[in-house]
DNA sequence: AAATTTATTTAGACAAAACGAAAAATTAAT
DNA sequence: ATTAATTTTTCGTTTTGTCTAAATAAATTT
């Protein structure tokens, strides 16, 4: 399995080529950065291999194995942030791209030793799932903070948007994962929310807390 | 700066080309397993580089800005190695190909924080000396077990050969970095030494003494 | 339903890295 | 000093992954 290969199952695993959906070359090449003929020519050499079902002109998705090899990939990339932000002190930002890495070092005693000295966690600090070794994907029981109640408390699990731009965003608001989040108020005009967060009163526009997972407190 | 161009600087800072030497593209060829008209073809491409020095039928050198990359690949190297054994248990001889492949991941912030974390070692598990960031590497003031006068006292700090075979053997008898030898016996005979180790009396052939550094203890 | 736009594929080409066979240079042997 | 053996290079080819330009299919408009 080359590199090329498993960047190519992740993608389409993250673009819901999970099972039954098919995903479309145009969508793969844009989220590469790459071009829909280079796509074309993976996603034949991947159907040849029987890690995914590609029918022309249609799409491509994930078959059995190729799903199980995402998911092992995906398993990877997110024990790898986890590390970096629990035992090397990276920020939230920093840790994609040096995840994107190291999820291609083929160990299987290197990411369960990873595993166990993070005390197999569930989450990523993005609040994403972690895939078990089976391949079992937890549910995230969270909700966007843009659709919750006026008066509801929750407490900060995930983002939607991960670009380096929000993040900092949050960094710098001093919201960070485990934070308990009131909603004091909606604005009816513009929907932004008047929140209190570690005490502290704030308002937020809904476009942040359209990208803001909570779990709800009660 | 490609996988396949950090290898062969490795390679060549490791047959000896760190300076004036000159190191044959058959040697090359031979350390890496491939071809020596492979070698060639890369001995061209790192010299147009300026990575290295090359004349034809002669052999290559590494130049001052290969040998600087070099030297950060085998310090990426080694800190891998430390860290797998310290941080996650990994034996001796599990170690070396795990981190053939970690030494190639990009990111200065992630080898300088793993570099914190262990303390920053100044050797690997081996014995081999860590090169600083500045590239300085520390001499080691050890010797070949053989070479020592019976009666003298060592503690031992790595080994020559690394091969899974020898590196298991040293597991196998209990014999790990940090432990101390006293010679008690050299045979005139066939040079098998007499050795005292954990309290413990055990007799080991040359070959093996051949393969082992000790720190001379006083 | 025909025309146009958009999406997708085909085909040919390229760069990186490697290999094998044959040529050229170097070294060793007689 | 030739010849023989070895080492090294050259050259043509392969594989992997990518690209561009052109062709084809699908979706949208009119």
């Amino acid at each position: 399995m080359t590199r090329a290969e498993e960047n190519y199952l992740k993608t389409i695993f993250h673009l819901g080529g999970s099972s039954s959906e098919l995903v479309s070359t145009n969508a793969i090449a844009e989220q590469m950065e790459t071009k829909p003929s280079s796509v074309t020519d993976m996603a034949k050499k991947l159907a040849e291999k029987g890690l995914v079902k590609y029918t022309k002109y249609q799409g491509v998705s994930l078959s059995k194995t190729g799903l199980k090899t995402a998911l092992s990939i995906v398993r990877k990339h997110r024990l790898w942030e986890v590390f970096l932000v629990e035992t090397l002190d990276f920020s939230w930002d920093e840790v994609h791209e040096v995840a994107e890495q190291l999820e291609h070092i083929k160990s299987e005693k290197l990411i369960d030793r990873i595993d166990s000295l993070l005390g197999h966690p569930k989450f990523d600090p993005h609040g994403d799932p972690i895939p078990s070794k089976e391949g079992i994907v937890s549910e995230r029981e969270q909700h966007l903070l843009s659709e919750m109640k006026s008066g509801s408390i929750g407490v900060c699990v995930g983002v939607k948007d991960t670009s380096s731009n929000f993040l900092k965003f949050l960094d710098k608001n001093k919201i960070a994962l485990g934070d308990t989040i009131e909603i004091v108020e909606i604005e009816d005009f513009d929907q932004s929310l008047t929140i209190k967060i570690n005490g502290q009163m704030m308002s937020i526009s809904n476009q942040i807390a359209n990208n803001l997972y909570v779990k709800k407190q009660e």
